[in-house]
Parts: structure tokens; sequence; C-alpha cells
DNA sequence: TGCAAAATAGAACGATCGTTCGTTTTTATT
DNA sequence: AATAAAAACGAACGATCGTTCTATTTTGCA
């Protein structure tokens, strides 16, 4: 939990929110998700510096006071944005693949949510992209958010790899983290020639990409793509 | 060649530059590089959006408007700060590795050269990549800019391929622009995972990913790693 | 050495930024 | 319906931004 450095007018409910003494607090939760749903969108767009508070209250038809009282300052405010994103992207991205079996169908599954996302992404924008370059070396809170959201993801996406190792689908000299780096690399290239080089065959070049390297880390019998266009099904028959 | 749509100051020499007959211009080219120089180094830090022509002023110990005059605009000095960037690269990353043999032994170099720069950078930054970034839908000349440079030198990598498939270097299937594709995010994720997430190996994956990729594409008696420590050494004996 | 041009300085502009403060409206409960 | 807290507003602040304008200094050639 954040202590707050800036208590928004004469501290609010949230300290005695067990007891329940305390008065309601509804309609300010529910602006302040609709506030950060339109940051969500805005950051995307021109990244997480270039989000400001005047133009988010241009968007939801407030004050600028109004949307700046529910935060208390611009960095929680960007800190609340990389919370929803990630809260969003780990329901698109990690939990539906939970429901594949350990090993390479999950890995696969991850890695076809993850393209499914980021090529939505192509008009938008990925927070976690952007937000690397633009707290590459500025210290803070929010920097401290963001490595935190990616590294969980990434930590994900390395367990879900070292699993399909140990359930024999991997090849005994593969490297896991050295495959996980290779997937990584495989996205960040996809958002660059596609979003800023506007190429028009990223989107093969990264799926490719992930089969090559299932070709070299994978055992023979178990490196094969699924048989289905429904990238969630499980493979294994 | 750009036209400036600010005319600093009542038309300069530039006009006249092949007529003998204008004033020399000795000072002030100098003082623009010097002016450049600083500002290459503040925009790999903060990012080219971040580049302020205060912070410029300060650092170079100029006046705000002595450093603006040099550029006419904003836009102007970001564009100067690309093409300085892309001089450089070209002269630290491309020239040196034309040395080398056409083939496998040239895409070696390139690749080696890059990775010298990136690893370089992992403490300043890279435009090309932080660039790429801030201006992702952000139309206008220096996303331009920046996006003819950044194309020119994948352009020339991907030639390097092309070469080493005719020379004979690469299987026959070898698919040139998605061997380009999956070196290019090998660079991108030693960017992000060392100089974003600090992570101590990042330098050893991109190697090791590049050895990968060649394992995959390479002929087999062409594709093995050179034998000396001097990245920069012809391998074909 | 004088003189025009080039280079730099200095002050000010409008705009936008995050933030603060006092007030007013809305909300939810008794 | 009364009431107090919560929520939202509106105006203003100091700072910084890119840019413009005019004045001053410096430069390089006659």
């Amino acid at each position: 939990m954040i202590t707050s450095k800036f208590p928004l007018k004469a501290v609010p409910g949230k300290g005695r929110s067990a007891s329940g003494a305390g008065r309601a607090m509804q309609k300010g939760q529910q602006t302040k998700q609709t506030i950060v749903d339109a940051a969500l969108g805005l950051a995307a767009q021109i990244g997480l510096e270039g989000l400001s508070i005047g133009a988010l209250a241009e968007v939801t038809q407030m004050s600028k006071s109004g949307v700046f009282a529910h935060f208390g300052s611009r960095e929680e405010l960007q800190i609340s944005v990389i919370r929803e994103y990630y809260a969003r992207f780990s329901e698109e991205v990690f939990f539906p693949a939970m429901d594949e079996a350990r090993g390479l169908p999950r890995v696969r599954a991850l890695f076809a949510n993850w393209m499914k996302r980021v090529a939505i992404e192509l008009q938008s924008g990925c927070i976690f992209i952007s937000g690397a370059v633009e707290f590459d070396d500025r210290p803070g809170p929010v920097r401290e958010a963001l490595a935190s959201s990616v590294k969980t993801w990434l930590a994900a996406m390395y367990r879900a790899v070292v699993q399909a190792k140990e359930e024999g689908h991997l090849l005994a000299d593969a490297d896991e983290e050295q495959m996980a780096f290779e997937i990584h690399g495989l996205i960040l290239a996809l958002h660059y020639e596609a979003r800023f080089l506007k190429h028009p065959r990223s989107i093969k070049h990264a799926n490719q990409g992930f089969e090559n390297i299932l070709a070299r880390y994978g055992k023979a019998n178990a490196c094969v793509p699924a048989a289905s266009t429904k990238s969630n099904q499980n493979f294994k028959e």
C-alpha cells in the first residue's frame, strides 16, 4: 500500500475502512475509474509522460482540480494507470493461458495471447514498452511500479518455459532464460517494426520467429504448431 | 533538403553558398556543432521529446535565444540531432563492417558492431529506440527524419543478409526478411532488459540469440562462431 | 583599423503544466 | 427534509516551455 503524501481534503474514508462506521464513498470511486479508463487510453497513445491532467479533464468533461483531487499528484495518477494496465493485461494474456496444460501448450497460449494483445495495441500503443523507454533512467515510484509489473509478467512467462522443460517438452540443453529473452525480442520487434515503421509483415515474422524458437528448443515430437486455428486449444492429442 | 519555415534573421549565407561572394561563417557552424553535440547527449538520456532549449542553453553556457537562432525551431533542432546520431551510428557500425567479406562475415561484423554500440548506449540511451516510441503516432518532419534513418540502417542489415544467401552461406529456404527481423528483436530485447530492467545477463542472451539464428539459417559449415575474440576478424579460413 | 554582417544576449510573450486553495454542489445517511 | 461529508468546481500560483523581438557583442574581411 502506498502512503498518500497528499491527503485529499481532510483524510477520506479509507482510513476507517474496516469499521462499518464511516460514510459511504460510491460516486468517488466510480468517477475515479472513469478517469483512469480515459487516462489509460491517453497514456497508450502519447505515453505516461505525455499524460496531462488538463487533457484528461477535457476528455472526461471535468475540471482540472476535480480530476486532480482523485489522485493527489501526477505520479499517483501515472501509477494508477500502470496498475490498471497491468490488471487488464493479466486478464487478457495471463489468466486465460492458465487453462492450458502445463508445458508447451501453456507457453504457446501465453505467446498467442500476448501477440493478440500487441496486435491490437499496434493502433493504441503499449505502456509496458513506451513506459520502459520513458523511465529508463528516471528513478522514482512510477518507474518502480512499471518495472514491478513488467517483471511480474516476464517472470510468469519464464516460469511457463521452466515448466515446459520440467514436463519434458524441451531439449535437455534448453536455456529457459535465453528462450524467454528471445521471445521477448520478437514482441519488441513486432511493436517497433509494425507500429513505427508500418512494416506489413511484422505479425507474420513474430509468429514465424516463435516457431523457430520452438524448433530450436523443443523436442521434435512436441514442437509442431497447433493444428487448429483456435490458438487457445490444447494441441496435444 | 528540408525547407526552413523560419528564416533566421534575414536569409543567412546558405542561400548563396556556391558563389564566393558571401562573408564567411566559421564561428556559427562551430558553435552549432557544439550545441548539437550537447543535444545528442541530452537526447540520448531523456529522449528527443525531453530535449529543451532551456536545458541546452544551460549546458552550453549560452542564452536560450542564442541556441535557438541556430535552428529556427525545436523541430529543426531535433532533426539535426537525428542526423548527427545517424552519422555517428554509420561511422561506428556500418562502415567498419564493410571491410569484411560479403556474406556471413559481414553480417557477423554488422551485428558485432551493433552490439558494441548498444552496449555502450546502455548507459546513455539509444535515440533510434526511444525516438521510435516517442514518435510512434506523431506525424511530422521529425518522425520522417527518424524513420528514414532507421530504415536506411535496417535496409543495410537486410542487404547484408541477402548477400550472405547469394554467397551460399545460408540455407536455401532462409527467409532474409525474417532473419533480419529476428536480429532486430535481439537488439531491442537487449536494450529493454538491460537498460530498463537492469538484467545482468542480457548481453550474453543477445549474443547467444544471434548464434541461434545463424544455426537456424546458416549452412552447417558456415555458421560456426568466429574463432578469435576479435569480433571484426574474418573467420573464414 | 573600420565596418557590415553574423552571432549572441536579454527581456518579454502567450501557452501549458502541476498544484493549491476557497467555495459550491452533490451525495448519502439519519 | 436536515445535515455533514464527499466530490467537483473555478480561479489563481509559479514554473517552464518554444518563440519573437530588439539590442549588443563578436567576427571576418576591406
